[in-house]
DNA sequence: GCATGTTAATATGGGATTTAGAATAAGTGG
DNA sequence: CCACTTATTCTAAATCCCATATTAACATGC
């Protein structure tokens, strides 16, 4: 049992609190009488509570309505400035950390470059120091944050927020990331792994609003996911729920770094794409990227496609295409309402993402087919950033009943 | 907003009754002072909460237990009298109904058999007689029982309890079957898939117990699954969640029912197996299968794998090695604690078992292939009639807070 | 401009439940 | 027989919600 909650009055008040805090939020400016109205709250609750929300700061008055054949109501709205949250996306050669307010406005960002050789310790004093520079360029005072939530590479332990084995970052080794970052700031942070921050961006501040059960699916140098179903991050038992880059496509396909074969990853992902344009050039495809032949990137090749590059156009077409199948197999496996396709691939190429969307809706189970939308992210080139900072809002809004999205 | 549930003083009370109550069915004869020790509540509140269980007959009181240095503690244990739960295993050529009582144990049960083309109208009838014979049989009062768990083939719609097109079942389409039996029977009807039941039997009765993410693979003329995450029941925004049998192995495999290739269930169900073997030996292969060439069953061919029948047994091999595969794909994608695999196949081959194990952990993503369990179906062959009792049994435990199984 | 009705918000008293702490009951061990 | 421990019950106080009455502010029609 992993933690017994009581009944007492206590849990009555948070739960009251949080229902109404989280529809004052949701529903913008809005009344006591309508929050009585939808929750079925009695009057004098509802005022008790937005007393109470009001003396912490969290919730306003901004001033009289309409009336509609009556006393004008005083409209409440959540206090933009009563709270801020720090988001910080961690990559191996480039770190974001960017300040939010409360109604989740980016209000300041700032990117650091970072080396793969860079240590933990480095990287915890940079994203302090950034941190300190967002704040004293807003303004705000450090009491006021309520929190720093961080998108890491995984494999990772999001719990005790320690990064296992990250890629491209030397020397990194079960890193107590969320212990350091507490110590070195002083704010509570939240670590998780990209997928996992982008599924929670995405149904608090993107198209996933209200959706119970997403799938969010980065396609970039790897392949990962998060996912959200019934209303809340699922992580697996040991935070390794949505490994999608490693399940078999393939049962004669080349083999993967993770030691197997016909892995998704190991077809369809980045590094895949760069791998199979030099074998294809090798053989003795014509390319405009023949040039780079010893040293292709991701990027070379995006652009050589985007210029008609047949065989740059050719690799999309067929990483879309692997691509849409996978996606079958997780709407088969999960059923999802909604799937978002994140990552570079996707991002800067509609080809890849359109084959992808046809194929998964052609051979999914038809039922299941016909009622996902499948759509790609629509937070723009800071989703991690925003999933990061999102990951923080999740737990600021959650009560112990209302199931908040993640 | 599904459902918003506010706070009051009834929430109390019910979040601590059923806290009381489960821990009572869980830890077993326990006493008032236990229960304070473990749920932290105040002693009046317990006794208060034990009293209101007894008046309702779901409690009983045992006699003293053992003292350990003070006054002697009374006992409370679950009447086991006090409701009674039917379950029934629907198929399209058999029907099973049992009567449990509240600890779980199966008193009677029925099998009648069923004709592919008998109507709904004949199967609720029929359904409902068994129920009265149980009854009668047992002595029990119908104002005793707390509701009946169908376990039926999908696809379905769980909520209202309505079958869409159940194979094999002639003229069955949008059958509101809970509907039509609680009208029959009077007492309340909870409908699921049979893979969903069988995941909630085994959390609820077998090795599952206090397992959070689970998943039930059922390996019979087809394939699909029951999944628990987070400790609840999964079934996806459609009911849809788990069609494993679909996911997509081998990207160049043979057509399956469902209009795509290589899907699971096209290669390695009791389906497949048979075509297969009927395929091999046309083509020349020998076994003691031959005589039966145009109409070879699942059960000729296990018998024959038993007699050491070649053709057989590296089918049956085959079959474990595909499944193995498709669940390291399942292991990538949730992250399961613990996978149980059920239905004739795994029953009656421990070949297919083993096979699918080893190569299940061999080809999922190593850190979770280290973690996942996999075992065989511990119930018996009345594994999906417990499963249906067990769909009961859920709503009947379950509070506002505590997360109890599926 | 005034009476009437409507909507919003506040004030008061009552009820349900938990909690804390004292009192009681029933043991153990020396 | 006494000191101590454990289990249970009893009583009073605290907290929170709810129902109802009351006040406040506005719209509308005459």
């Amino acid at each position: 049992m992993a933690q017994i909650i009581t009944g007492n009055s206590d849990l009555i008040k948070q739960v009251n609190r949080s229902l109404v805090l989280d529809l004052i939020r949701q529903r913008g400016p809005i009344s006591k009488a309508d929050v009585k109205q939808i929750t079925g709250l009695n009057f004098t609750t509802v005022t008790n509570a937005v007393k109470d929300l009001i003396s912490q700061g969290l919730v306003q008055e901004i001033g009289y309505g309409t009336s509609s054949g009556g006393r004008r109501p005083m409209l409440l709205t959540l206090n933009p400035e009563a709270r801020y949250v720090i988001g910080c996306h961690l990559q191996s050669t480039e770190l974001i950390v960017g300040l939010y307010d409360l109604v989740g406005r980016l209000l300041y960002s700032e990117s650091h470059s970072k080396l793969p050789a860079d240590t933990p310790e480095m990287v915890v004093d940079r994203i302090r120091t950034g941190m300190y520079n967002l704040l004293a360029k807003a303004e705000v005072d450090i009491k006021k944050v309520e929190g720093m939530g961080v998108a890491a590479p995984g494999p990772l332990d999001a719990e005790n927020g320690v990064l296992y084995t990250p890629p491209n970052m030397l020397g990194w080794h079960n890193v107590p990331l969320k212990q350091m970052l507490e110590q070195a700031t002083g704010v509570p942070v939240f670590v998780d792994k990209d997928g996992n921050a982008a599924a929670v961006g995405e149904v608090w501040f993107g198209k996933g609003k209200g959706v119970r059960n997403l799938i969010f699916i980065i396609v970039d140098d790897g392949i990962g996911a998060g996912i959200v179903v019934h209303g809340q991050l699922y992580r697996g038992s040991n935070t390794g729920a949505g490994e999608i880059g490693h399940i078999t496509i393939d049962l004669d396909g080349p083999r993967c770094s993770c030691g197997n074969y016909g892995c998704l990853e190991a077809i369809a992902s980045g590094f895949a794409l760069v791998r199979k344009a030099g074998e294809a050039i090798r053989r003795g495809a014509t390319s405009q990227l023949t040039p780079h032949l010893n040293n292709i990137t991701l990027s070379q090749l995006l652009t050589a496609a985007d210029a008609g590059d047949k065989l740059a156009c050719d690799l999309l077409e067929e990483c879309g295409r692997l691509l849409g199948i996978a996606i079958a197999n997780v709407v088969n496996m999960y059923n999802p309402e909604l799937i978002v396709l994140g990552g570079k691939l996707i991002q800067h190429s509609p080809l890849v993402f359109h084959r992808a969307q046809e194929l998964a809706h052609n051979r999914a189970f038809s039922v299941l087919a016909e009622k996902v939308r499948i759509i790609p992210a629509t937070l723009g080139d800071k989703y991690l950033l925003a999933g990061a900072a999102a990951l923080v809002f999740t737990h600021l809004f959650r009560g112990p009943m209302n199931d908040l999205p993640a």
